[in-house]
DNA sequence: TTGTATGCGTTATCAC
DNA sequence: GTGATAACGCATACAA
């Protein structure tokens, strides 16, 4: 059994392919009589448009493409979340593209994503050496970047949460809860966002006088994460607050310190980012900079499907979304 | 500028579209010398396919969809995200739908999908009562279930992961350290795999002869499970054991019990399902019962891949993934 | 207000 | 080996 096409519908209401599709689409004119007939067939039959033809014929998919570096972080995922569902409340469908942090992914992701001919890509965060090479031709998918700064700024928007207020305030409260050497503890891959959090970590420093800085670089990807942040503490003694740049590393460091014998937040005490599910739950439960998802989402959204209906809207701009810092037990005695 | 065609790639190298769509498809006969020619040309215009016309007219879109309850819980991204990775590779990609188990959302989408006439279906999890409303026509997609059962198991290939055991071995780990008045702690909704961690819970008490059984349901969509939580131990002082159906539920009950002066595990022993990044850094760790997720992963696409091109593979199978219990603080004394 | 005809980019059938 | 062409389902320009 075939499915139904706008030709059997056509067929069964006695009209033409050319009435039923204005029917459908509220296009052009026709009289009510015919409507009520028409959609009365639509009806029985069950039909449903076939979004290939569509596609083929307006040159345009409803779908857009989501380029991710990993799902399974908890903030990602929520972003992610909440962006296909207002995507889907719009008629648009989402593929979500898991790049796992690697390059040649990303690329064929992108060959696949224009494949499909999407019709709007956003970019969440990823390494910023490797600067998306799309728009190679000149039918320029339009796309909007979260927390990645984009090469072309002007071919983009770029929103962003203020991961440099976050920090600043992140390293302020160590500072204004007794810290006199804090460390920031990151990762190797250099993202737009953690330059930002560092930037943010040393101006704090720098207002307070404080010109030594330390900064402990992890390779989270090999396993040994933990036994570099003993051996860093034990040649560090003299560090007594930490500002992590995610809470994932956080928690291995909530993990690692006490193995060397040092307190959370009695010796060390430490501030994240993220506010992962993770941060109330841990032990001690984890100060950390909440970045607003939601606003995030939204504002991805907004501004795709503005840049996509209209070609002359200005690019170029920048949106900063500002973050919050929940004190927790890890930063306060 | 429009996209280059196959018909450009045709003119170009001095051939027909046929000969190039052969080539292309490297389906058919052709001369070595044109297949050169005809990739050469590709090459340097760097033709994409339209993915939108090779759709209609093949009646096959290459994507399939997944259907998931909550994309920002930990297993379930993790599932997903694998089956997108393997997917991704066999050259199909994925629409991710979050139902938010909602009713409407998921019908919502499955029309959605029907519509892109995805090629196959996954559908993970899922409340149990809303059962798959799909092929009310003659064309079915085919689907795989994953820890959701199917209404109709002839019509698919059921993977779950052996939930029972999974509850039974936890159960028995509380049990054969001390627990005289275990406890489960669930929410309110009813899916599959519940049904099967409450069936070896209950097993597990028959086995050591405990007739009286202890079920708290808790609504965690109401932000008072930890409210809900103390007022159910002050008033079973006796319950020293708690097999919780999912670590949140778990990490719940961690907060929540010091409150009224429980410890865990001195006064309440804890196990969790689904070893959650969480159940490492809880305070204390969490005894968890960790899912196969790769498995169940390459299970699901291996099947659908199966029956997508074999209709006539058998259905009705039921594929069952072992589970192991991870020991943690929370158990142990 | 409605119908006819065309083309979107691709694959498959047939003829050469 | 290769080319011409129909067909997939739909939207739309143009006629009527």
């Amino acid at each position: 059994m075939k499915k139904t096409s706008i030709k059997d519908i056509a067929r069964l209401s006695g009209v033409s392919v050319a009435t039923v599709s204005r029917v459908i689409n509220n296009n052009g004119r026709f009289s009510e009589e015919t409507r009520q007939k028409v959609l009365q067939v639509i009806e029985e039959t069950g039909y449903q448009m076939n979004f290939s033809a569509k596609s083929l014929r307006m040159n345009k998919s409803f779908s857009v493409g989501i380029l991710v570096p990993d799902i399974s972080n908890h903030f990602f995922a929520d972003v992610v979340q909440k962006i296909e569902e207002i995507l889907f409340e719009k008629g648009y469908s989402t593929i979500i593209c898991n790049t796992a942090r690697n390059f040649e992914k990303e690329q064929a992701y992108l060959k696949m994503l224009e494949s499909k001919t999407v019709d709007g890509l956003i970019v969440i965060s990823g390494a910023d050496e490797f600067g998306l090479h799309l728009n190679d031709t000149e039918k320029a998918t339009p796309y909007i970047c979260i927390d990645r700064e984009p090469k072309e700024r002007d071919k983009t928007i770029f929103i962003s949460s203020n991961h440099y207020q976050g920090a600043f305030e992140a390293t302020e409260e160590l500072l204004q809860n007794g810290v006199k050497t804090p460390v920031i503890v990151m990762h190797k891959r250099i993202s737009s966002s953690s330059k930002e959090r560092l930037k943010g970590f040393r101006d704090a420093l720098k207002k307070n006088s404080i010109f030594e800085e330390n900064i402990l670089k992890l390779d989270l990807q090999a396993e040994d994460s933990g036994v570099r942040i003993e051996q860093y503490f034990k040649q560090h003694t003299e560090v007594d607050g930490v500002f992590a740049i995610n809470d994932s590393i956080a928690m291995e460091l909530l993990l690692a310190l006490p193995r060397i014998g040092k307190q959370v937040p009695e010796d060390v005490k430490i501030v994240g980012f993220d506010d992962t599910p993770q941060a109330r739950i841990s032990h001690p439960t984890l100060s950390s900079v909440r970045q607003n998802s939601d606003l995030l989402a939204e504002l991805a959204v907004e501004n795709l499907l503005e840049i996509m209906n209209n070609p002359a809207f200005p690019k170029g701009l920048e949106k900063i979304v500002p973050v919050e810092l929940v004190i927790r037990a890890s930063s306060r005695m």
